[in-house]
DNA sequence: ATTAAAATAGTAATGATTACTATTTTATGT
DNA sequence: ACATAAAATAGTAATCATTACTATTTTAAT
């Protein structure tokens, strides 16, 4: 994987964001200042990134795909009144893939939590 | 809600399938018996029937969105080597929720996860 | 049996994402 | 620096899952 200054700002805005993004957001925003940016550019990268690990994927909130920083570990949250994404920073719960791989035949690798809250200003 | 022939076997399909089918998946299986059933109908019940709980939508799997029996809790799993999406029977874990709250500030009222697994025939 | 609301079939439209291609940029060896 | 090959980009076209639309049919209740 080369370098090159359009992967370079994409990753930036992700890293700097807290938004959970989606191409289309970054795109908008990157264009502002890079009025050549290509919106398959984006993708790719996007596409790129996440398989590398570098970033991550999110496919469980809406009908966009969303993109986050993965420089840490976290969950995630979505209001069910006004569909807010947020990040939940708690540490990763082993014990739970330890538990599953006890009472089933299946190697556990990893799992993703997605809760359904009301954050404070819906409350 | 009214009744219709269309709902009752789109639901009774989901309800006696262990594959997680997508919607098109149903379509095509259930057009062999029921040769003017239209795909749009098929999308439209099964917006109507996660909306009211009979069923659940998975977007987390791959591109098109899966639907799956709601009759029991479980959580799901998805092999990273051969895709195969399966379920996973164990309680509702319930401390994980009291215990964010305890932390955020948010209401917790359910979460989904989704197991990184490797399945037995992939080991 | 009548009637209004709800549902369907079939088709058209939408919209997120991917694919394609000619051009440009990057990394490397001379 | 220079040449070269691999990788990346911009811009556009194509794909494909899903939703919207409309005329017709079915359901439920009086």
């Amino acid at each position: 994987m080369n370098y090159s200054k359009q992967r370079e700002i994409i990753i930036n805005y992700i890293k700097n964001s807290k938004s959970h993004p989606t191409a289309e957001m970054i795109y908008k925003d990157l264009r502002l200042n890079n009025s050549t940016l290509s919106l398959g550019t984006v993708y790719r990268n996007l596409d790129m990134l996440s398989k590398s690990g570098d970033i991550i994927r999110l496919k469980q909130f809406g009908n966009k795909d969303r993109f986050d920083d993965n420089s840490n570990h976290h969950y995630h949250g979505e209001c069910i009144k006004c569909g807010k994404i947020v990040d939940i920073y708690v540490d990763y719960l082993e014990d739970i893939d330890r538990n599953i791989e006890n009472v089933t035949n299946y190697d556990i690798l990893s799992h993703d939590i997605k809760f359904n809250i009301i954050c404070p200003k819906c409350k």
